[in-house]
DNA sequence: CGAGTTTGACCTGCGC
DNA sequence: GCGCAGGTCAAACTCG
């Protein structure tokens, strides 16, 4: 059957007043799927509203900013990547099996040439919008600096802010784009069988592989079976989460184990520079182990949350060999419970990842996430900030927080460093730019009333605020959790089409 | 006394 | 099969 992917962007959507860390209000509300809804409301003009309106006067003289300003998307892939309609072809006999892996087949290569299709069109969108991007901005600035009133200034910056967050948000669908790309480009060349494999591993979908999968007596269900003899612990209901190797065959319990199984590999590990000896993300842990990990003379501590009986949460801390200033905190797992608001970003931020990782099928997803790629793509104007990236073989993706030079230093100082989660007033997404606490270095005026306060001759010039600010919105850990948890979203869109019934991790994200 | 930490032992996976 | 390294357990210990 087939899902909107729902890669929509809808222009007031993206403007409203909505946490972003919420996956089920603010996440899909960045990228609704809107099925029934008519074309146009599938187009997304990017600044139609708010840059089409003559707040650049000359706009007109400028064929470049007039071309960005009417540059319109539509990235309602329509992508078919479910399979609802074949999820009982393991019990059917052979020739079934023949027929249906054959109309499989002709089905994903029909997606495959649909999906580079609009790859093409996306990589092409992407590099105009980058391009027309640099242009507007420095247009903007020049400007601003000539003869621009300070009123026009402060909306100016915002405007500029708002075009980098649009771009960010569009190589974040690329990226999408291309990581289902490969992934059918892998399993075509797998051939037949690996299609559903693929498929299944969205979440909720027919449990027919992930049984298959998860019967099957891996290492980890052995693993799982000693720990058991063990310690009773590990036998409540609530500790299956942890133990993914099922020790039951029911086919839900099963399916969803798997995704755990694999959702467990998946690890996200924030580097962030704190004397602190952990740093504190709203969680409550409580320390299980310590060991000397080889190659690092500080030892590694291994923590699991204790919010709730029995949650899969687990952290390991470490100091940086290299740079024992840098506090390493990988985080592996979905707590099973509700979060306090300091702790949901980080936690949106890990489970939406792992989310990544685990739809991005990892053998395949080598290509895509690379340590090189997304760094590049997500934040191609800031690649020394925040960054992302994905090392085999742990599946782990890295929030690279620790190379944050002059943006930063606009930033509060930490005297104990804390990840900052304005939970209420989520950046860049959700409320006007100048509201954010963040851009104290800004300056900016509370109101528009308000005389904005420009840069004194001391202080940086204004293309190094703006770019200050920019950073900081990149470099901000709100920011990319609400990247991680907008791709999050469509992700479970895609293998879900009946949000109430998704995982329990996303009420808590 | 309960909760949290420490630490040595144990188990597993993996490379050789 | 063996040894190593990572990860976990659980008894002993500490602290409020």
């Amino acid at each position: 059957m087939d899902r909107g992917w729902g890669l929509t962007l809808d222009h007031s959507e993206f403007f409203a007043n909505k946490p972003v860390f919420d996956r089920h209000r603010s996440g899909l509300a960045m990228f609704p799927s809107r099925r029934g809804e008519s074309p146009e409301h599938r187009e997304v003009d990017f600044f139609a509203e708010k840059t089409k309106k003559p707040l650049v006067k000359n706009e007109d003289s400028n064929p470049e900013l007039s071309a960005t300003i009417d540059f319109d998307v539509n990235i309602g892939l329509q992508l078919v990547t479910a399979n609802t309609g074949s999820d009982q072809s393991t019990v059917d006999d052979g020739e079934g099996k023949d027929k249906r892996a054959k109309s499989e087949l002709a089905q994903l290569q029909a997606e495959l040439e649909r999906m580079n299709v609009e790859n093409q069109r996306l990589r092409g969108m992407l590099s105009q919008v980058s391009s027309n991007h640099a242009s507007l901005k420095m247009h903007l600035m020049t400007m601003m600096q000539q003869k621009a009133s300070t009123q026009e200034q402060e909306v100016i910056i915002i405007i500029i802010l708002q075009i980098d967050c649009y771009r960010l948000m569009m190589a974040a669908m690329l990226i999408i784009v291309n990581m289902l790309l490969s992934q059918i480009t892998e399993e075509k060349k797998k051939n037949g069988g690996g299609a559903r494999q693929f498929l299944a591993l969205a979440p909720e979908q027919s449990n027919s592989v992930s049984e298959e999968r998860t019967v099957s007596g891996s290492p980890q269900n052995n693993l799982d079976a000693t720990r058991s003899k063990r310690s009773g612990r590990e036998e409540s209901p609530e500790s299956e989460s942890w133990a993914p190797g099922a020790k039951r065959l029911n086919p839900t319990n099963a399916n969803q184990q798997s995704i755990e199984a694999t959702m467990r590999k998946a690890r996200v590990s924030v580097r962030a520079r704190s004397e602190a000896p952990m740093i504190s993300d709203g969680c409550q842990w409580r320390k299980y182990g310590q060991k000397m990990a080889k190659g690092n003379p500080c030892p590694r501590a291994y923590y699991r949350c204790t919010m709730a009986l029995g949650c899969p949460v687990r952290k390991q801390v470490q100091r940086c060999a290299e740079d024992q200033t840098i506090l390493i905190t990988t985080y592996e797992g979905t707590h099973n419970h509700p979060l306090p608001p300091a702790a949901m970003a980080m936690s949106s931020t890990t489970s939406a990842a792992a989310s990544m990782l685990l739809s991005g099928s990892m053998p395949s997803a080598d290509g895509l996430m690379n340590p090189n790629f997304l760094p590049r793509t997500i934040l191609p104007c800031s690649s020394n900030m925040a960054t992302i990236s994905a090392s085999a073989p742990f599946s782990t993706v890295t929030l690279d927080l620790t190379q944050s030079p002059n943006a930063l230093q606009y930033q509060r100082p930490p005297p104990h460093f804390q990840v900052p989660f304005p939970i209420s007033a989520p950046p860049v997404f959700g409320q006007p730019l100048y509201n954010q606490p963040k851009f104290s270095g800004l300056q900016m005026p509370k109101s528009a009333n308000e005389a904005p306060q420009l840069p004194a001759p001391a202080q940086p010039s204004f293309t190094d605020t703006v770019s200050a600010a920019t950073a900081v919105i990149t470099a901000d850990p709100n920011f990319t959790a609400a990247l991680a948890a907008a791709i999050s979203s469509i992700m479970a869109n895609n293998g879900n089409h009946t949000p109430s019934s998704n995982n329990d991790d996303n009420n808590n994200s």
